[in-house]
DNA sequence: GCGGTCTTGGAAAGCGGTTTCTAAAGCCGT
DNA sequence: ACGGCTTTAGAAACCGCTTTCCAAGACCGC
């Protein structure tokens, strides 16, 4: 067991002192064709890599960008965290992701790890419960990455205030819900059940919030029967699908909040002998891999997923003063499949 | 902008060394209740938290482990990836996550990077072209990865030999695929059309061989015909069932190597005017989220990835001479739905 | 041939911890 | 009161790299 070279192994072995060998691998410092070889060739003979702890330490940069997400396997986080993935490993960092699960202590925990790693970057994804809770922990969060060196970037998740210390790189969800139910409302639905997410949610509330700003611009009164929450999973779809119908109220139409609450109504809808799209119309949201494989094929709300992580990367590395505090919002766009029938 | 507080800082402000203060936070040598208060509270007053580098440096483990594997968004992969970083999470491990597509090359800069990062394991998820120049490669790998202190895990991909300096993480492949088959061929299928993965890949080989296997316990010859192969995405699945639609041979019951290619299949079959399972039977692997919500719902193997993915960290972690090259075999199941039908 | 830039390479001081080695207290029995 | 043993705490030597500061050659015009 011959234990790993260290840089001076190698400045022995090429002849030169540590510093040149330093000099050579990091390549921006001049040194002469004929050194550098004998360098490389030493490097190459011991099978040579630097320690990137011992690196990091001096100075220099950790080259990590840290993920911190709700899990890893629903695709809205999934797709986010490719993107983000793609873009870190573009600039040459790692990609650390850490999850949790919503529980705050987790995320505690995550932010004072991400110190201790000097992460360039800490990106947090998606919706929250927002409260004063939330804003003054996210705010004590803010000070202690940027004095550890880190850039917080809120990614999917409302800005803070142009004063907070973080990047926010949004997508549009009031828009993107305006836009979902005004389809529905134009092909001559006007009873449009919304199948919502948890109370207090930004991402949830802005898709419902959508929801009532359409239903305003087309002088349709909103009906609170028509409005349920659950917690945007298959099941929760399904479910919040069966008490509307048990409860009678009508609707010729649903808009739900998320995909996979979509594949459960439209599960619940099959189940209770509805066709889709001849008796309801349904339209999603997050347009998921999922979504074009259903039956009938979804129509859902496109969310710039990757774009979303690669922006939120991007920015965060981007240096320069005052690129500290930047505000992005991507956009939204249906995309039409055959769940939506108009109203004859 | 206050710089970050060091141990000496801490040491300091507590009017002790920074060897008691080092030690505090370790917690693993004795100091007095007194001294350990006084520290503590030092801690807190500067919101000191330990630098990783350093700690990392100066002897102790990295506390990384690392998961390389073809993309983040696949839900094969993604929930492998859950299981990993649960695990990572349960054993106070950060996660490093990088993606290859697929690209040697790039497998080859990460396990490099591993390397400098001393991760604590490096796990290699998920099925290869297995061929002469692979296992060069995964020696070497080994090899480096080994005096760099780093286990080397390979999950859902066959073991290199007992010798190999490797853990291994397996699930039934064959055995799946034996029983997806003996599944349709029980149910009375004789002309099962087989979408396989790209040739040589060791998953989808191994799924083949399952295939194989079974036909030849019930005595039913194999029609090559019936076997193509695609790579597994959705499209690819329409299109081999268009293709086989379109060449005439006979089937009615169709084993798809994934479930992605199962909803493609059965998109491709609706095309045709096909009916599932009342013309044709349909069975997938993986048992992903989305096979539930297809209609109708996919039966498929239900391959336990989760688990697969945690005992990989489990095993990577556990220490002790031997454990460096363990292999384990994780069975599969059936989940059965709708799309099989007996024949009559 | 000489003083003065330009290159090139070395010595050494950190970076922020952990850990070994050592010394000062504190405790005990006699 | 004193020697010996156990706790507890400090000094200092690393861990492996980067980078600043310097010095020695190389090269130049005059």
């Amino acid at each position: 067991m011959n234990k790993r070279p260290t840089i001076r192994d190698v400045a022995a072995l090429a002849g030169v002192s540590v510093a040149t060998v330093s000099r050579v691998l990091s390549g921006d410092y001049p040194v002469a064709g004929n050194t550098r070889t004998k360098v490389q060739r030493a490097v190459r003979e011991l099978d040579y890599v630097v320690n990137a702890h011992a690196r990091a330490l001096s100075g220099a940069t950790s080259n990590v960008v840290a993920l911190v997400m709700y899990d890893v396997v629903t695709p809205f986080f999934a797709h986010i965290a490719s993107g983000v993935e793609y873009q870190a490993t573009e600039s040459d960092r790692l990609c650390l992701v850490c999850t949790t699960h919503g529980d705050p202590d987790r995320e505690l925990e995550i932010v004072k790890l991400m110190r201790e790693q000097h992460a360039d970057a800490v990106i947090l994804v998606g919706g929250v419960l927002m409260n004063d809770d939330y804003r003054e922990r996210m705010y004590r969060y803010a000070k202690g990455l940027e004095d550890a060196g880190s850039r917080l970037v809120l990614c999917g998740r409302p800005s803070l205030g142009p004063d907070f210390p973080a990047i926010t790189v949004e997508y549009d969800n009031v828009g993107g819900a305006f836009s979902a139910t005004s389809h529905l409302l134009s092909s001559g639905h006007r009873r449009i059940a919304m199948l919502g997410g948890p109370v207090g949610n930004t991402t949830f509330d802005a898709r419902l919030d959508g929801y009532r700003k359409a239903l305003e611009a087309f002088r349709v009164p909103l009906d609170p029967a028509l409005i349920t929450h659950g917690d945007m999973g298959q099941e929760a779809g399904f479910r919040q699908i069966q008490q509307l119908l048990a409860s009678g109220v009508e609707f010729t139409a649903v808009f739900a909040a998320n995909d996979l609450a979509a594949a459960g109504a439209m599960r619940g809808l099959r189940a209770a002998g509805k066709r889709v799209p001849d008796d309801v119309s349904i339209i999603g949201y997050d347009d998921t891999p999922m979504a074009p494989e259903l039956t009938p094929a979804l129509t859902s709300v496109h969310l710039p997923h990757e774009e979303l992580g690669r922006t939120a990367v991007k920015l965060a590395l981007q240096r320069g003063e005052g690129s500290a505090r930047q505000h992005v919002m991507l956009g939204t766009h249906i995309a039409m499949r055959d769940s939506v029938r108009p109203l004859i």
